[in-house]
DNA sequence: GATGAATGAGCTTTCATTCAT
DNA sequence: AATGAATGAAAGCTCATTCAT
């Protein structure tokens, strides 16, 4: 049988400590903790990765690019405006269903342990292949006259803090429902809350 | 001079836990820096509280009492929900330019260290004085016909989804203006989200 | 039987880290078995001393402390200069068999882990108290017409390469002879070194 | 191009070790940083060194038999006793200079960390080829009554101890002039020591 | 001979908590 | 109630050495 590559390798470590990044937080998680997930040695860990903070840097790194792909493709799709917004919440719902711990790290790793990412991470650096896709979404929706002129950060603060917020009652087992069912009433919320009127 | 009450001690002790931990997160706050901060021993610390874990927990209640009752007194308020909207925006920020450890330590202590909260606050446990009066809000809304009818936890989502990833991008500095400048902005979209077409 | 003072514990730290340190070296010598040759545990290790280093600068601060008035007493004596090196010799012989820690720590402790030392004890800072009083017996043998006047450094390579040296001889077990059968030689050489034709 | 030969590679090992343990200190020098300095992996230094400590011991030996080299070399010149002084300090400041490694490595690897050498290197064991010289220097002066009849450990230890003290001091920064600057002032101070009266 | 991923013991340091006073 | 010295488990990280390839 033959030994798995690096580049294996180091998947499965980034696999392993989003999962617990993810439930347990950056602190709770130790890296003794995510060797024993996966069967390697602290030490070798560090061949991977220099430190517990650059693993955790590479992870939001990693997310921002799957995020900021989705909303591209959608970005680049024929729809509506109004239409857009629905793919948006189904996509992050989608994967916050899917893959939640790629939400939850977003949600409680990266904005919670702003310190972690301090130097690195500065500003909305790790996080803008995401956020540069949901900014050009916004301007077309203007352009296209179909959502207000305002200002960028006020849309943005709605879409993500709306979502987020969303995804967090769910992992909370707050929610009566599944969050499937909450989609149809969240895109016509945030529809009416930037459409022009 | 007289000395301070059990009482006093304990609002002194929970006052410098909640700076600390706001300022530098659950973990970066010891049990001697808040002792210290207060000159107070670690030893007699833990004759007021049983653990640091139960001081956070304290200290979370504390603060969705405090958000509650602002709540309650707009509710109880002769304003339409239109201008009730307007009133908790402005609540809001105001306590968070005013007393910012307080929505700091909602934003990044309460809701990013699940771990901590696991046992004793699960669900809404421990924020629901604040999550009630926001529930009556709502509810009068709807009653009044001028909030559309549908799941609570969409509008409550949009709510405190919107106004805390305001306030954190602001605490990151990313804002290119004032949170006070996207006050009304802010009110008209979430109004807009929730009204009756 | 009432507890140790704080000072009493910190001698006892200082006393068996120098023990320590003097025979294993610095690197060798860890926390925990410093701690456990006095019963401590490595926790409370850190309440007195900051860091391994921070103990480190204390020991080569109080040794040359200690170095610096046994000269001082010598220089303040009515000898001439001749027999004041006479009593220098015999002091640095005596001190570096009663307790030969001291010197050895000197040697290879401090003047072989420069490293440890660069924050704190640059250039001579954390040995002046000892050549400071070096520097005022040499200017007195000079000023009285004993010495020859040159460089000071020359003067205080020779004495303290040579002492150290044979200090370092001795403890590697080398010498055919005791520590004192030399010292009656080695006064000679460096007075003949050092007088005026 | 022919691959080079085992011996070569030997050499190659050596000399990047010598680098590196003489400027970053035994300890602060790993295995992986010698192998990458000359482009070989770790486990083929195994190969050819069964150990780090060995690796330092081979060093010391090597290093003791080039100053042995030169010594005889001086041994062997017709100069006067006095001359030959001068001329062994003249070496000894040289090889300082032109390659410190050498020197330092004597000084700061082989004299500080005698736990290294414990085994292997007892007693003078390791640096005997030099020690051996000197001892001839030594005795021929005492034979052609240049110098006076003592201990040889006496004049040893003052021939080492001054060299040694005077290139640590330039290595600290400490010495006001070059090395060079002090080479007549210590050989004077040297040849009155030991010469007949 | 050569590679370098892997091991695992051990390092310095931290900190919630306890308890004799 | 109050003190703060003491504990001890555990953290992040390092590195000499091994061994399958």
């Amino acid at each position: 049988m033959s030994r798995p590559t690096k580049e294996a390798r180091k998947v499965s470590i980034m696999t392993q400590a989003l999962h617990l990044f993810s439930r347990e937080g950056f602190y709770a998680t130790t890296m003794p903790l995510i060797a024993r997930g996966i069967g390697m040695s602290v030490g070798n860990l560090y061949n991977y990765f220099p430190s517990k903070e650059s693993l955790a840097k590479e992870l939001i790194l990693y997310i921002a690019e799957l995020l900021g792909d989705e909303i591209r493709a959608i970005n680049e799709s024929p729809l509506s405006t109004r239409d857009k917004i629905d793919a948006i919440v189904a996509m992050y719902f989608r994967i916050a269903q899917e893959q939640p711990q790629t939400i939850e790290y977003f949600l409680r790793v990266y904005l919670s342990n702003r310190e972690v990412f301090r130097n690195g991470c500065e500003g909305m650096l790790c996080v803008s292949p995401f956020v540069t896709e949901l900014m050009i979404f916004f301007e077309e929706g203007v352009r296209a006259q179909e959502l207000r002129n305002q200002d960028f950060f006020s849309a943005f603060g709605l879409f993500m803090g709306y979502l987020g917020g969303m995804v967090f009652l769910q992992g909370e087992n707050i929610l009566p429902h599944g969050l499937d069912e909450y989609r149809a009433s969240i895109s016509e919320n945030i529809y009416h809350a930037l459409k022009t009127h």
